[in-house]
DNA sequence: CTCTTATTGATAATGATTGTCATTAAATCA
DNA sequence: TGATTTAATGACAATCATTATCAATAAGAG
C-alpha cells in the first residue's frame, strides 16, 4: 500500500548523487540527497528522515541512516557529533577540502572555516610526541548573532 | 550479601575527593576517584566500573555514571567523546587550565596539550562571524609510537 | 541518638544506531 | 526486451550507552 504517488518523483532533477563503484542509483538515496540540498544546517538522521517524509518521499529510517553513512564515507556530506554524541549531517559547502565548523547551538546555522595554522599545529604536536596516523576534531559552538538578538528581545 | 569485606576499605587514603556544596562524601565516590587515580588513559564509564569492581570495591554502574558526571561537572576530571560518541573519562593531569588531548586510538595513552594560538584563533573566527558564548572541541587522535611498533612486530 | 535528605542500587526506560532477512529493483547480459 | 545477479530497501528486532524511577540506605547536622 501507499503506492508512492504514481511515479511523480518529488526529487529535484538537478540533485547529483555521487556513487562509489558497485553502488546503485536509487530514488531513496536521491530523496535523501535532495532533502539535504534544501537545508543549510546540521541535522540528525531522524530530522532528515522527517524532512524527506515531509517532501512526500517515502524512505525508511533505516535507509536514511544507510544513505547518510554512504554519502559521508565518500566525503559527499559532512558529519559531526554534537555534545550528546549524536551524529549530525549536512551537505558539503563550497569548501571541498578539509575544513571545520562554526555551529550555532540554538538554530544550527553553520559556517565552514579553515585554519591551515591549526592543521599544522595539530600535526606538529602529534608528530613531536611520536604519534602517527593522525586525525583531529575541531568544531566551534556558539550562539549566532541572530539568535542572540532574539534571546534578548524575547525574554521567555 | 557480599558484605564489602569487613570495613577494610580498599580506597587509598590519599585520594582526595572534591565536593560541591551540599554534596556528601561517600565510599562509592571515593572508590571511583581511587580507580581513576590508578589509570593514565581515557576510559569509558563501563571500563571504570570494571576497574572499580576489580579493586574489590562494589559500586553499581549507575553510581559510577553519577560519580563521573559529578566530578566532570566540577572540572575534577576530563571528559571527551570518541568517534563513536561514547564518553571517556580521565583524572585531570598537571595542567589545570583549559587544555586539549592527544589520544592513542589503540591503547588510550594520552598527552595533554595546550595551544594558546588555537584558542585565540577559534575565538577570533567566531567573533568575526558574530557568534557569542563560544566553546570548542579539539582533540587529536592517532597511534602512539609504542602501539605503532607493536603493530609492525605482531603481524596478527 | 534522631532527623533530614543526598546518595545509592536494582531495574526499567529511552533513544540513537545497527543487525537480520525476506523482498524489491538497478544494472548487466543474453 | 526479458532473464539474471545482487545491491538496496523496509519492517522490525537487537544493541548499547546513558538516564529515569523509586524505595532503601546512610552522611552529616542538631
Amino acid at each position: 500500500m501507499a503506492k508512492q504517488a504514481e511515479g511523480k518523483a518529488s526529487v529535484s532533477p538537478g540533485t547529483q548523487v555521487t556513487l562509489a563503484i558497485g553502488q546503485r542509483s536509487t530514488k531513496q538515496r536521491a530523496a535523501v540527497a535532495t532533502a539535504l540540498r534544501d537545508i543549510d544546517d546540521f541535522r540528525s538522521a531522524q530530522e532528515i528522515f522527517e524532512i524527506v517524509k515531509s517532501r512526500g518521499d517515502n524512505v525508511s529510517l533505516t535507509t536514511v541512516y544507510r544513505s547518510l553513512q554512504a554519502m559521508a564515507s565518500i566525503g559527499d556530506i559532512d558529519v559531526l557529533l554534537n555534545s550528546e554524541g549524536e551524529a549530525l549531517y549536512r551537505r558539503c559547502g563550497q569548501r571541498s577540502g578539509h575544513h571545520h565548523h562554526l555551529v550555532c547551538r540554538k538554530c544550527g546555522f553553520t559556517v565552514e572555516v579553515e585554519g591551515p595554522a591549526v592543521e599544522r599545529w595539530t600535526h606538529d604536536v602529534a608528530r613531536k610526541q611520536g604519534f602517527t596516523d593522525i586525525n583531529h576534531t575541531l568544531d566551534i559552538f556558539g550562539v549566532c548573532s541572530s539568535c542572540a538578538r532574539k534571546a534578548k528581545t524575547a525574554r521567555v
